[in-house]
DNA sequence: CCACAAGGGTTGCGGCAGCATTGCGGAGCT
DNA sequence: AGCTCCGCAATGCTGCCGCAACCCTTGTGG
């Protein structure tokens, strides 16, 4: 799960991004809608986050600028403006829902969970594999009946396999699954959770196992 | 998936070159603008990726120029000059697409694939053929719905003639698909290739066969 | 019809790049 | 304080792929 947040406050931006991913939300942070349309161009997010105040202008204006390019990327609107008046002006223009701040963030994941359910082309609720039902909105996994909690990132990796289950998923494709554009990456840590992920596959008996195409990327079987 | 490669940063250009192959783009390489224009006689490129400062003169006089030679090539401009009115100034001439230096590999490779979406006639995104669907940008073939995972210089091998299947495919024109100029080539490598290609097509019952051509190429039949 | 040459097919080998695994230590959470 | 997560790096392993040897096929000339 991926999405874009367009926020001025740096401090705010920041905790979200940390609160979002405990959620298992990995979140690209822009502050000027200049960048945010490239971004969407480039990248595939499952919604979007919107500040009305911004440094190169009102926030709505975004909206209708990414419908024209046919995208139906769920959009939350956040911001301090947050008379009735102006709540429905936001949503008219197009917006899927709209957020006073301050707010907690339990809220807001309430709410993303909710406009998620409502288009549900775009980001799956639940994704089958094996013997194993996975629930990247709640963070879950169970095989037959039995909870496996795994750690945030094998979790990051794990969904995006399945969502593509037996096809081939691109290393690259799984990097951006797991690490926004800020997190470096200098090492073997992807390959690292694969082979810590598969123990743990195999000792809960998922019924799955992830296969490499060397020099392209994984791609998991069901058994 | 061939491009061409006008930088004149060695070093970003090996790594451009290194990352690209690995999501099964061959690059050729080239410092001077004199060069660029003899390549893309030579040659057939997918897409042209361009700076604009380069030790012969000013990267954009370049598009104008292969635009006279009713070559439609996609460009995308790779440059530290990022300033808006330069952005204007590069598409205005022609350019696809316009990306400011220091840039993410994987923002390139989307933009990549957005501008070869543009052009469908250039680079198909799927290639059917026999009981087999091919897709040169994700890497995967798949036959019937059981993914055949292939090394990627066979699978480089499988989509050039897949291509133009029914069709005979030059020898240098696979050549040309599998390994850029700088990798010499001193044996029979590419036959070996071929050789291996075909058992694992059979074994994998892919519907299609690959046929000698005496002294000229190869060339895919479905059965 | 045979001899010979040249191009293609197949296959084992070896080097090496990419992958798998795992211990370590820092960081963050409870 | 004790736990887990996770990036990092060292180590060993796998399999791709260039290479070359050898065989087979095709074509040509005598």
């Amino acid at each position: 799960m991926r999405i874009l947040l367009i926020e001025d406050e740096r401090e705010l931006a920041e905790a979200l991004s940390a609160a979002l991913g405990k959620h298992g939300i990995v979140t690209d942070h822009t502050m000027h809608l200049a960048d945010a349309v490239e971004l969407t161009r480039q990248n595939h997010y499952d919604a979007i986050l919107l500040d009305r105040r911004l440094p190169d202008g009102e926030g709505l204006s975004f909206i209708p600028e990414l419908r024209r390019t046919g995208k139906h990327t769920p959009i939350i609107v956040l911001t301090a403006r947050n008379e009735p008046k102006e709540r429905v002006e936001g949503l008219d223009l197009g917006a899927d829902d709209y957020l006073g701040k301050p707010f907690l963030v339990e809220e807001l994941m309430a709410r993303l969970r909710a406009v998620l359910r409502r288009a549900p082309d775009l980001a799956e609720l639940q994704i089958a594999a094996g013997r194993m039902v996975i629930d990247p909105l709640h963070l879950s996994v169970t095989v037959g009946t039995v909870p496996l909690d795994l750690p945030r990132r094998e979790l990051l990796v794990l969904a995006a396999l399945a969502r593509r289950k037996e096809k081939t998923v691109l290393r690259s494709t799984l990097e951006a699954a797991v690490y926004n554009y800020e997190e470096e990456i200098q090492s073997n840590a992807l390959d690292a959770h694969i082979s810590r992920l598969r123990k743990r596959l195999i000792d809960a008996g998922a019924g799955v196992a992830i296969h490499n195409i060397r020099g392209v990327g994984y791609l998991m079987k069901e058994e």
